[in-house]
RNA sequence: GCCUCUGUAGCUCAGUUGGUAGAGCAGGGGACUGAAAAUCCCCGUGUCGUUGGUUCGAUUCCGACCGGAGGCA
C-alpha cells in the first residue's frame, strides 16, 4: 500500500466527448474504463443516461455500469468503495484505469480515496422525521436546530437548502459526531491515488447547445419514450426514487401524466440537459486538480498525452 | 362593419387610485463531502404597441391608428 496506484481520469460536461476520448486512451495504453456516473449505473437505463454502447462496450472493459436495479437508492459511498475495488483489480492486473464520467462529486471523492464511516450512514426515519419538522415547522426553525448542535457546519449550509441541513442534523443524530469534523478528517485523509485528471470542455459555448440538442433528438429517436415507459409499467418510478429524478426520465414522466406536451417534453429535456452541464463545468472549475482540454478530439488525445507524460501536472493528493 | 377584451423584460404575466415598473421561467455567475442528472445561493433599464390630447408630470386617463383574441351581424 506504499506505492500509490496511478490512474487517469476523463471528466467534463455531458455531451463533450468524454466517452470517446476513454476510449481512444484505453486503446492508446490498455487500459480499463471505470465509469464515474451516478445514473448509469441503473440497469436498464441506457438511452436516456447515454451509456456505451455494446459495440464500445466491445472495444474496452467497462466497469461501474449496470450494477444495480433502478429502484434501488445508489450513493456516493457506495460508489467509492466499489470503485475502488474495481481499480485495484485492474491495476493489480497490469492495466491502466481509466475513469470516465461526469458526476463530479462521486470523481472527487474517489481520487480522495476517502471513507465514509459507519456511523453517519444514512438513516431513512430520520430523514424523514426531519423534513416533516421543516414542513410543520419552517425551514428557519430546522436550521436553527443545526445551529444549536453544530454552528460551523450551519455556517456552511444556507438555511433553504432543506437537503443539507437535514444531512448535517442526521448524521449528528446517528453519531452524535458533527459533520463538520467528519469532513474535516475526510480531508485530511491522503490519496491513494497518483492521478491525472483532464476536463473536457468546448471553448464556444453554442457547439456545446447544438451537441446537446443533437443528442437529445437522437435518444429520442432512440427510443427514449418507450425506455421511460417500461420502467414506469415495471414501476421503477413510484417511489421518488434516484433514478426518477435522471433527466429525460423525469421529464417523460411529465409528459405521460399529461403535464406538458411532447414538444414541450422534448424543450425541457434539452434545456435542463443545458442547465446540468453548466453545473457541472462549475464544479470542475473549482477543482485544481483539472486540467482543461479543448472538446475537440484531435487535440484532445494530444493534450492527455502531454498530460500524462508530464510530471508536473495534475498530481492529485 | 360594429362591440368587447388585449398589447409591459427573450417567454408567460403582475402592477402603477397619474410621480418612468416586478415576479416566475429562460439566460448569466457561484456553491457543493453518504440523494449530486439532486439541492441551494446571487444577478432584472425594459422606446410599459405607435401617435396625438388632458396634465407641472402619462406606461397609467381620453382619442385615433396599428397588431392579437373573442363575440355580434
Amino acid at each position: 500500500m506504499s506505492e500509490k496506484i496511478k490512474i487517469i481520469a476523463v471528466a467534463g460536461a455531458t455531451a463533450s466527448g468524454k466517452s470517446r476520448l476513454a476510449l481512444e486512451l484505453a486503446s492508446l495504453y490498455g487500459g480499463e474504463i471505470i465509469s464515474c456516473d451516478s445514473m448509469q449505473v441503473y440497469k436498464r437505463m441506457d438511452i436516456g443516461t447515454a451509456k456505451p454502447t455494446a459495440e464500445e462496450r466491445r472495444a474496452a472493459v467497462h466497469h461501474m455500469i449496470d450494477i444495480v436495479e433502478p429502484n434501488y437508492n445508489y450513493s456516493c459511498a457506495e460508489y467509492i468503495k466499489e470503485a475502488a475495488k474495481v481499480i485495484e483489480d485492474v491495476s493489480g492486473r497490469g492495466k491502466l484505469p481509466i475513469i470516465c464520467g461526469g458526476t463530479g462529486l462521486y470523481l472527487d471523492a474517489l481520487l480522495r480515496g476517502q471513507n465514509f464511516s459507519e456511523e453517519s450512514s444514512p438513516d431513512e426515519a430520520v430523514r424523514r422525521e426531519l423534513f416533516e419538522f421543516a414542513e410543520k415547522h419552517g425551514k428557519d426553525a430546522l436550521f436553527a436546530e443545526l445551529e444549536r448542535i453544530d454552528p460551523e457546519s450551519a455556517a456552511t449550509i444556507h438555511p433553504n437548502n432543506v437537503k443539507r441541513v437535514v444531512r448535517a442534523i442526521e448524521i449528528y443524530r446517528t453519531s452524535g459526531e458533527k459533520k463538520s469534523e467528519l469532513d474535516r478528517r475526510s480531508l485530511e485523509a491522503p490519496s491513494r491515488y497518483d492521478a491525472r485528471v483532464a476536463a473536457l470542455r468546448y471553448n464556444d459555448r453554442d457547439i456545446l447547445r447544438r451537441r446537446i440538442d443533437a443528442r437529445v433528438d437522437e435518444m429520442i429517436e432512440n427510443g427514449l419514450e418507450e425506455e421511460t415507459r417500461a420502467l414506469l409499467e415495471e414501476g421503477v418510478f413510484e417511489k421518488n426514487t434516484t433514478a426518477a429524478q435522471a433527466i429525460g426520465y423525469k421529464e417523460f414522466l411529465g409528459y405521460f401524466r399529461g403535464d406538458t406536451s411532447f414538444s414541450e417534453c422534448t424543450e425541457l429535456l434539452k434545456t435542463a440537459t443545458r442547465k446540468y452541464a453548466k453545473r457541472q463545468n462549475t464544479w470542475f472549475g473549482a477543482k485544481n486538480y483539472v486540467n482543461w482540454i479543448d472538446a475537440d478530439c484531435e487535440t484532445g488525445i494530444k493534450s492527455f498525452k502531454e498530460i500524462v507524460n508530464s510530471a508536473s501536472k495534475c498530481f492529485f493528493g
